[in-house]
DNA sequence: TGCTTTTGCATTTTT
DNA sequence: TGCAAAAGCA
């Protein structure tokens, strides 16, 4: 048993001399604002401090920490201090490392609730049935764990995917529920054998002594309820408690801070319902609404200047979430007055929206609009589902306009480090079997199902991990031909990997607690990124890739030799692991000036000073399926990440929507976004359909390239039903002229204005897309009839012919 | 076992 | 439409 040692976190060097700080003058008070003051003075007893978009939150709560510590009120360890993300915690800690002048070494519990419950977890893993070396799964062994649940439990998993028992899991974690407090009305999910699944799940766990992300808020939150002593302990360390991003708490991380919180009650809670955005994975708004109630006596304080937009980019944004009920209210005010107006414009599709931004993109980096020029770094597209970010990206390539998208697959999670991670966790932890499952085979052994299933069936016959049953097997010769000798090899590795690890550091043998971010100088031994390359080599794994000839192979050796890179900067393997399982993340900050392609979620907590909202249409935003699912409450929460992207613009927001869009593949008439309607009118300007400068078909200037200039004078155009205009639009339009001038357009300008790849339109053969092009007759490949010869004057652009009839 | 064809499906995402 | 996973085939 690890008790309380009391060695790193309670007894850590305090940096800081209490009596100095004390004495000296506190500057940081004299750069806040009333509000922020009053957030930071009241150390004392509950705060809620709301803290609207822009208002400077990080500031106050960067500054309330300062002023604990300077008063003497708290010492650095008894500071408590979560975040979300690690991203988060990190700037919080540079913050309160910048306004001390000195290191934050010594605030060991700053940082997520995840990191924090694993430190918490570590401590007294016993009494959670776990051992404190507990090693901490992905969702990908989570799954695979289910499916071999499901499998067994004799579940069609075509009608009950493993990723359904997952989320149900999950969401039953998120509410705190163990599987014996899971209540009856939920009796009936999946198929009636949720809680079933989830017992028998949480038992598979706690043999493999593995924690899932939901496990380690909750196996804290059971832990404290049942040992009052412990809880005790921890509620005197921990003086002082600040959490940042409050609205987004679910049910388990309430109750987490809710029993730390209850004997000294020195919680400040910093957060804003309007950007409550995370429902859909069990944040309650009801945690911050209900605050007042669950800690009588609270100081609430309104942080509502905003330093981030215009006043126009304020008011937008304030008349869209005024249409929320269940607020607490804000409203944010700027003392920044002009500037642009919100801007709104409607497109005949999705490319043609792509492109006039595109376009819009170039404009302001030549500094061509009525703002100076702008760094591509400074503008960004965000959009609601990820797929609206084709049409962007497609535009873009074809432009040549440099974009980065935030939001792909991580680092961590592609397939070559996840295996090469697996490795180390066997040479770790020989009888970590998720990992054993994931590499047995890879690179491949000759091993497959069957001899896979005869070393599941020799484990569990005596009761012990996957690499015993392997050996067992090989000894008993339970194995026949070519695969035998390579699990050998592979059995003998393993045992060789983790002899290597035991020689290095004796010491965690039995796993003592690693520190969780291994701050500053690694170690001088190079042993264990050595190991790790020996690892990867012995197993074949690298020449796996090697001999690999597929475009990715290269790309997937250069991530593992980053990985290994990576490794440096830790002391061990499995300070490497614990930091990669709670920290996954890629941020590799390029150098190089793009616009950044985003979803709103992703974008919270970010300021552009030029966003463009695309694809402000019913169905899509707000999003169907959430209203369906959740009704008025999904409406509201797609309001909030309507007032959140809004909120994301510093100086130029322009939102926009199509008529047409191609929903999989089927065209789909659009109607303009309800959110649209509630757009102020005296902040918005409305953009009168585009014209088409530099459009595709090489007719640049040739429909007035000026009348994006024009604005529309009855600012309350919009009012009408949007889609009634774009109808007039579709007749009016400049490219496609009056209907009998178009075959004209054509002639003048087929042959140059088609180029390969293109896609164009035939009335009796449909789509399809030009694959060769000699003098005026193009080779057109189409979609439904095949390859074609075709005079390019019968063919037009693909979306010139989108004449979707209403 | 590995390749090709077919099918089914399709927000938002952190830890 | 376009992708990923699963079935089907050699």
């Amino acid at each position: 048993m690890n008790g309380f040692d009391e060695t790193d976190a309670f007894e850590a060097a305090i940096p800081l001399s209490q009596r100095a700080m004390a004495a000296r003058p506190q500057p940081y008070l004299d750069d806040l604002n009333p509000a922020q003051r009053a957030a930071v003075l009241a150390l004392d007893g509950p705060v809620l401090m709301l803290a609207g978009a822009g208002t400077g939150k990080t500031k106050a709560l960067t500054s309330r920490i300062v002023h604990l510590l300077a008063t003497g009120k708290a010492r650095p360890n008894e500071i408590l201090a979560v975040t979300f993300t690690n991203k988060a915690a990190r700037e919080m800690k540079e913050r309160v490392a910048r306004m001390l002048g000195q290191s934050v070494e010594g605030m060991p519990w700053m940082g997520t609730f995840h990191s924090i419950s694993v430190k918490i977890l570590r401590r007294h893993a016993e009494l959670a049935g776990l051992k404190s070396n507990f090693t901490i799964l992905d969702t990908d062994d989570q799954l695979r764990l289910m499916k071999q649940l499901i499998v067994a439990a004799n579940i069609d998993e075509k009608r009950w995917p493993a990723r359904m028992l997952a989320g149900l899991i999950d969401s039953w974690k998120n509410r705190a529920w163990t599987p014996a407090k899971v209540p009856s009305s939920e009796a009936s999910a999946y198929n009636n054998r949720g809680t079933e699944l989830y017992q028998q799940y949480q038992d598979r766990l706690r043999a493999l002594n593995a924690c899932d992300f939901g496990d380690l808020l909750l196996h804290v939150v059971t832990l404290f309820q049942a040992h009052p002593d412990i809880l005790a302990q921890y509620q005197r360390w921990l003086k002082y408690i600040l959490v940042d991003e409050y609205q987004d708490t679910n049910v388990a991380q309430y109750l987490w801070l809710r029993l730390l919180a209850q004997a000294h009650r020195n919680i400040c809670c910093v957060g804003d319902d309007d950007q409550s955005i995370y429902g859909w994975r069990g944040a309650e708004v009801g945690n911050i609404l209900r605050f007042e109630k669950d800690f009588p006596g609270a100081e609430v304080v309104r942080l509502e200047q905003n330093y981030r937009s215009t006043e126009h980019i304020l008011a937008a944004a304030s008349g869209v979430i005024s249409g929320n009920s269940d607020r607490l209210g804000k409203t944010l005010w700027t003392e920044a007055k002009g500037g642009e107006k919100v801007r709104l414009i409607g497109h005949w599709d999705g490319e043609e929206e792509a492109r006039w931004i595109g376009d819009e993109v170039e404009a302001l980096q030549r500094g061509s609009r009525s703002m100076e020029a702008q760094s591509l770094d400074h503008m960004a597209i965000l959009v609601r589902a990820s797929h609206q970010m084709r049409a962007f990206e497609d535009r873009f390539l074809t432009i040549g306009l440099p974009y980065r998208v935030i939001g792909g697959p991580r680092f961590y999670e592609r397939l070559e480090i996840r295996d090469a991670m697996a490795y180390f966790r066997l040479a770790v932890s020989p009888d970590d079997d998720l990992a054993f499952e994931r590499v047995v085979n890879t690179p491949k052994r000759g091993l497959g199902d069957k001899a896979q299933q005869e070393i599941q069936k020799t484990a569990r016959a005596s009761g012990m991990s996957l690499l015993e049953g392997a050996r067992e097997l090989l000894a008993r010769g339970g194995i026949g031909g070519k695969g035998a000798g390579q699990l050998r090899a592979f059995v003998d590795g393993v045992d060789r990997w983790h002899a290597a690890i035991l020689n290095a550091r004796p010491e965690v043998a039995d796993a003592v607690i690693e520190p969780m971010v291994p701050d500053a100088v690694p170690q001088s031994d190079m042993g264990h990124v050595r190991l790790a390359e020996v690892i990867l080599e012995e197993s074949g794994y690298t020449s796996m890739w090697q001999n690999d000839k597929t475009p990715e192979a290269a790309g997937r050796l250069e991530n593992l030799k980053e990985l290994v890179k990576a490794l440096e900067q830790f002391d061990s393997l499995q300070g490497f692991l614990e930091h990669v399982s709670l920290i996954m993340e890629n941020d590799t900050e390029e150098a190089a000036e793009k616009v950044t392609i985003m979803t709103l979620h992703g974008a919270k907590g970010l300021e552009f000073p030029v966003v463009f909202l695309p694809g402000w249409e019913d169905g899509l935003f707000p999003s169907q399926r959430s209203m369906n699912e959740s009704g008025q409450k999904g409406l509201e929460e797609e309001r909030r990440l309507a007032y959140v992207g809004i909120t994301r613009a510093e100086r130029l927001c322009t939102i926009s929507f199509a008529a047409n869009r191609r929903v999989y593949g089927q065209w789909q008439s659009q109607l303009p976004s309800r959110f649209i309607d509630e757009l102020p009118v005296p902040h918005v300007d409305v953009l009168t359909p585009p014209g088409l400068y530099g459009g595709g078909y090489g007719a640049a200037g040739m429909g007035g390239g000026s009348r994006i200039e024009e604005r529309a004078t009855k600012a309350d155009v919009y009012n009408s039903p949007g889609w009634r205009r774009l109808q007039d639009r579709s007749a009016t339009r400049p490219i496609s002229q009056p209907r009998e001038s178009k075959q004209q357009v054509i002639d003048l300008d087929a042959v140059s204005s088609f180029t390969e790849g293109d896609r164009v339109f035939h009335t009796k053969f449909g789509y399809g897309t030009v694959a060769a092009i000699e003098g005026d007759k193009l080779d057109i490949a189409f979609d439904k009839a095949g390859v074609k010869k075709i005079i390019a004057r019968f063919v037009v652009p693909a979306h010139e012919a989108d004449d979707v009839p209403f």
